[in-house]
DNA sequence: CGCTGGAACTAAACCGAGTAAGCGAGCCAG
DNA sequence: CTGGCTCGCTTACTCGGTTTAGTTCCAGCG
C-alpha cells in the first residue's frame, strides 16, 4: 500500500540522518552498532528495498543482464535450447540479485539496435550472445560499444571479448563411434541451416568424424522445422542404397523422422537407428526413446553467467571451453540390419 | 567507446542550459524551433538515449513489466505455451519502448518476493499473472501490494483486479462434438494435476460435453509429462472396453501417447482417434499429424499487455473475455472403429 | 510611455540513493 | 591540561533527468 518506504522515511523515524540509514543497511562502518540495528529494524518493518534505478543512477550497475533471443530462428529445438539456456542464467543470477531482461529480435541488426538501447538507457550491465553466424557483426558492434559481452560460440575474427563454446569435433565422433561400432556403414546427417556457424562446423566435423570411423555419410541442410524433418527423412529412405542410420541436428526433426519410419513401416531400431542432435523432454517421450547427443545447456547458462560477472568485476576477456557433449544412449539405436 | 553522452553533455555542446535540451528532446514547448532542431541534431550526432534509471527516479514509469515464470511445472506444453505467451507479449512492448523482465520461480510463495522484490526496487511498473490455481494467494498479495497486474485465469474471488481468460466450455464442446460427430462414443481424457484451476475446469467441463453429446468419458490426471502420457495410454488401451478416443491436456503427452498407440500396434485413426490439447510445432511434425484445440496464445499475451497498460496509464481493472479455443483437424481423427 | 503578456530560456529544487568531507565528542598519550 | 586520534554522525555534493519557479527580452496595446 501507499508508496515503498525509502531510506529518508527510515531516516525520519529513527531519529538519524539519511546517510546513516545508507551506511547501515549497506553494512559499512560509520554508524554505532545501538543505532544500525536500530535503522536495521525500522527497515525491516516498512519493507524497505532499495530502488534499483537510484542506485543504477551513480555507479553503472543496472543489476540486470540481457539476452536477445533471435525470433523466427525455426524449430523447436532452438526454443527449448533458449528455455535451458535461460534456466541455468536465471540459477545463477538468483544468487546475485541480478534480473534478467529478455527481447525477441528479428535480426542482427535488430539485435544490434536493442543492444544500443539498453546500453544507452543504462538498463543492463551485461549482454549474453548466442547462435552466431559466419561473419557475424555482433561480437566487433559489442566491442566498440563498450557493452561487456559473452558470446556463446567459437571466436572467429580478433575482437577482444569473452566467448565460451564446447568442441564439436568430440560430439561427431561420439555419433559416429557409436554407429560404426553398431555395424553402420551408411549414415545421413540431416544438417541445420548452412549459415549457421556452429551447425555448419558440427556438419563437417560430423562428415570426418564418419569418414574416419569408415562410413559413408550424406549431408542435408535443413531449416531445422519438423515439416522439414519429415520431408528429408522420407527422401533419404526412398533413395538407394538406403542409409541405416539417420543423425538430426535437433529433436524435433528427429521425432518428425521418427514418426516417417514408422509410416512407412521401418522398424526402429531393426531396420533403422536414429540420433537426434540435443537432449529434451520429447526425445524420451517418444517410443522408442532416442538416443541423443546430450549437452548440458543449464550449466552452458549458468558458466556464461559467471563470465559475464568477470567481466563486470574488471576481469579481462578470455576464451574458455565448455564441457562436452556426451552421447546418451536410448531405444531408437541398434545394430545394423544386415 | 567512453561513456554515454548525457543531456549535459549535449547542452554543453549546444551552448543552451540542461533544461532547454530535456525540453526539446521530450518535445515539449519552451525552446524555439532553432534551438530545438539543433539539439536534435547533436543528440542524434551522440547517439544520445535518455537513462532510464534517471527517468524512472522521478515518475514511478520503469519502462518494464514483468513475468514470473513457474520453473518445475512440468511438460513441455508449459514451456511452450509460455515461450508463445512471451512472443505476443514481446511484439506488444516493443512498440511502447518497454522492457520485459523475466524470472522463474519455483512456487507461489517464491513468486510473491519476487514481485515484492521488482516492486520494492522499482524495477517494472507491472506484472503479467499465469498458471492459476485453486485458492491462489497472488491475485490478493498483488493487490495489497499496488502492483498493477494482469491475471491470465478465471477470477475466482473478490479482488480488484484485471481478469483475462477464455471461457473453457467452449473449447470442451468443440472437442466432444467433434468426436461425437465421428461415431465415438467411449472416450478418455488425459488432463493435467487436480490443483491447477484451469486444468481442473477443462476436466469438468469436457465431461459435462462428453454427457451431453451422448459419450461416456474417462477423467485421468497426470503432471503432464511425456512420461505420464505414455503410462497413462498403455493403461487405457489395455482397459477394457476400450476407449475409442484419447483426449490430452497437451502436447507432449499426445505425442508420447501417438507412440504407445504405434507400438501396440493400434492404427491411428483408423482404430484410435486422438486430440492434442495445444497447438505447437511439435504436432505438426509427427505422423499422423495431432488434431488439436488451438488458442491464440501470441495473441493473448499481446492483448494482456494492452491490458496492463490501461491499468498503468489509470484506467480501471476489468474483466476480458479471451478469444475462444479452435479445432484444426488433422490427421489423428478419423471415424470410430465399429 | 508604461504596462501586460507570452515566448524562450535558465536557476534551483527534486527524485533516491552513494560517497567525500567535515565536525563535535570522547579517549589516550605526552 | 592539551594535542591528536578515532568514532559516530551530519552536511554537502554527485548521478541524469524532470519539474517548478523565475528571469529576460520583446511585441502589442492602451
Amino acid at each position: 500500500m501507499g508508496r515503498q518506504a525509502t531510506m529518508s522515511d527510515i531516516a525520519r523515524r529513527a531519529g538519524v540522518s539519511r546517510v546513516a540509514v545508507s551506511y547501515a543497511i549497506n553494512g559499512r562502518p560509520g554508524v554505532s552498532d545501538a543505532v544500525r540495528e536500530r535503522i536495521l529494524r525500522i527497515a525491516a518493518e516498512l519493507g524497505f528495498l532499495p530502488s534499483v534505478p537510484a542506485q543504477a543512477l551513480h555507479g553503472a550497475a543496472a543489476h540486470a543482464i540481457g539476452l536477445a533471443v533471435s525470433r523466427p530462428s525455426p524449430g523447436l529445438s532452438v526454443e527449448t535450447f533458449h528455455r535451458r539456456l535461460i534456466s541455468g542464467i536465471q540459477a545463477e543470477l538468483a544468487g546475485r540479485g541480478f534480473g534478467l531482461v529478455l527481447q525477441f529480435v528479428t535480426g542482427h541488426d535488430d539485435e544490434l539496435d536493442v543492444y544500443r538501447r539498453w546500453h544507452g538507457e543504462r538498463r543492463v550491465d551485461g549482454v549474453i550472445v548466442s547462435d552466431l553466424t559466419l561473419d557475424d557483426p555482433r561480437p566487433r558492434a559489442l566491442a566498440s560499444m563498450g557493452l561487456p559481452a559473452v558470446i556463446l560460440g567459437e571466436p572467429s575474427g580478433p575482437g577482444g571479448l569473452t566467448h565460451l563454446w564446447s568442441d564439436p569435433a568430440a560430439g561427431a565422433d561420439l555419433v559416429a563411434g557409436h554407429l560404426a561400432a553398431l555395424g553402420h556403414r551408411r549414415v545421413a546427417r540431416v544438417c541445420g541451416p548452412a549459415g549457421l556457424l556452429p551447425a555448419a562446423r558440427r556438419a563437417g566435423l560430423f562428415a570426418a568424424a564418419c569418414e574416419r570411423a569408415g562410413m559413408a555419410c550424406t549431408l542435408i541442410p535443413t531449416d531445422r522445422t519438423g515439416e522439414a524433418g519429415a520431408q528429408v527423412t522420407r527422401r533419404v529412405l526412398s533413395s538407394t542404397p538406403r542409409p541405416t542410420a539417420i543423425v538430426y541436428d535437433n529433436d524435433v526433426m528427429a521425432v518428425a523422422g521418427l514418426s516417417v519410419a514408422g509410416e512407412m513401416g521401418l522398424a526402429v531400431p531393426g531396420e533403422l537407428s536414429l540420433v537426434a542432435g540435443d537432449d529434451f523432454p520429447l526425445c524420451q517421450a517418444v517410443r522408442p526413446a532416442l538416443t541423443v547427443l546430450s549437452r548440458d545447456v543449464d550449466a552452458l547458462g549458468g558458466q556464461a553467467v559467471r563470465l559475464l560477472f568477470e567481466l563486470l568485476d574488471g576481469g579481462e576477456p578470455r576464451h574458455v571451453p565448455a564441457p562436452a557433449a556426451q552421447l546418451v544412449t536410448r531405444g531408437s539405436t541398434g545394430s545394423a540390419p544386415r
